[in-house]
DNA sequence: TTGTAGGCGTTATCAA
DNA sequence: TTGATAACGCCTACAA
């Protein structure tokens, strides 16, 4: 079922039926009504590999997460989406978890998908980087430091959000704090531990330090078993 | 930067960097060196368009979601791409958040995408259903009642389900028992619902209905809010 | 063991 | 306003 087949079931040319589904200026309305007409009763689905290898260039971006599970990262997948929809761009995505195998099949498959950008959350081997530096296609990375050419980068400023937090915190009057830290000792977590340490000893609040092992729900778990059994009661919650 | 000039850079036909590249049998080793070399030095990717285009079929497999945030949903789409790779395919998710427009679209561009199979979770309307069975591919739906062809479906006694969970909470020695429900009126949640009351009733437990406006952390809020203003103290926590 | 050529479905370029 | 026809990059008989 292809767009020969339409073209025959109209009775027209097949470049027709093309610039009728591309929307192409230049088509008489009564052949226009032959062609969508052919379409509609053949339930005729172009073939999006063919398109694109045709037309050239795609209008899909590449999107790499780690771990969909973390609602932190499926918020940024969310609003990337949705931001890319009002610009016209789809939406390709590739988790490759933690793992930097997958996360190297991932970048690859997407770059033979010809995406027009990539966006990478995990951390990256510098290999990797390199590799594409050469694409020349733009790259957004997430937290990568400094960069340049077709890199661009989100960096958070991790310690003063970290004070932040907890001076709100503290004006809400709380003095004994817990800190929950993701398991992988990446530089942001370890800022905000940081961080925390140091405000929590400046306000001379009562404070503990727990990193689970797991990143995801038994995390999750894990940690707030160990912040129960370490003497901390939820006593807030009980007016 | 396509299969010619890596042909070229190493001195053999196309046909043969083809087969390297797929790991056909009968290629001499020195000519696969060569090869592979060239495909080194040029950091050539293949295009994956042209590649399914000329091949046909694709593994790839498309999944349909309908929201991410909600982590069973995520869970599951995490489990269907775990076993997909396991079995050599890839996945292609598409989310349609709650939105028949998109969802059609979804649908249309996993098509168009020559998927091997489909995994719908959203509701679908008879329509796409339809449209969907005359493909003849695959298509896996989830809750969808009966259904045969290329169809199967997953499906779930909520009822059954909804009695354990209760029968356990009871168990466990808890009377005052709270429901929060999606804000959609679908099938589960209002069979599930029924099951709540029903069998509070006849525990004679004291028990309370709320139904956030949104499915999303928004309406987890808004209900906890509604439950503690309705009376329901977290005591229990608080030894 | 390797190369040549035809075809996959679409878009784009010409003529007509 | 249309219709052939040549790419697009790859795979796969078929030959050599």
């Amino acid at each position: 079922m292809n767009l020969q087949d339409v073209a025959n079931k109209a009775g027209v040319g097949a470049a027709t039926v093309s610039r009728v589904l591309n929307g192409h200026p230049g088509v008489k309305a009564s052949t226009r009504a032959k062609v969508l007409r052919a379409v509609e009763d053949l339930k005729y689905k172009p073939n999006l590999h063919a398109r694109s290898l045709a037309g050239g260039r795609s209008q899909v971006l590449g999107i790499v997460m780690a771990n969909l599970y973390n609602p932190f990262f499926a918020d940024i997948y969310h609003a990337i989406e949705t931001h890319a929809r009002q610009s016209g761009y789809e939406t390709l995505l590739a988790n490759s978890s933690h793992d930097m195998k997958w996360l190297k099949a991932s970048v690859h498959r997407l770059l033979g998908q010809q995406v027009a950008g990539l966006g990478v959350f995990p951390e990256m081997e510098p290999a990797i980087l390199d590799e594409l530096r050469e694409t020349r296609i733009p790259v957004v990375l997430f937290d990568a430091g400094a960069v340049g050419g077709n890199f661009t980068t989100i960096d958070f400023d991790y310690r003063k959000g970290a004070r932040m937090l907890l001076d709100l915190i503290h004006a809400l009057g709380h003095r004994r704090l817990a800190y929950i830290g993701a398991p992988l000792l990446l530089q942001p977590t370890e800022t905000r531990r940081i961080e925390f340490l140091e405000t929590t000893a400046r306000y001379g609040s009562e404070s503990l330090v727990v990193t689970p092992v797991d990143d995801g729900f038994a995390g999750g778990r894990e940690a707030a078993r160990e912040l129960l059994r370490s003497g901390f009661q939820l006593r807030r919650f009980c007016a």
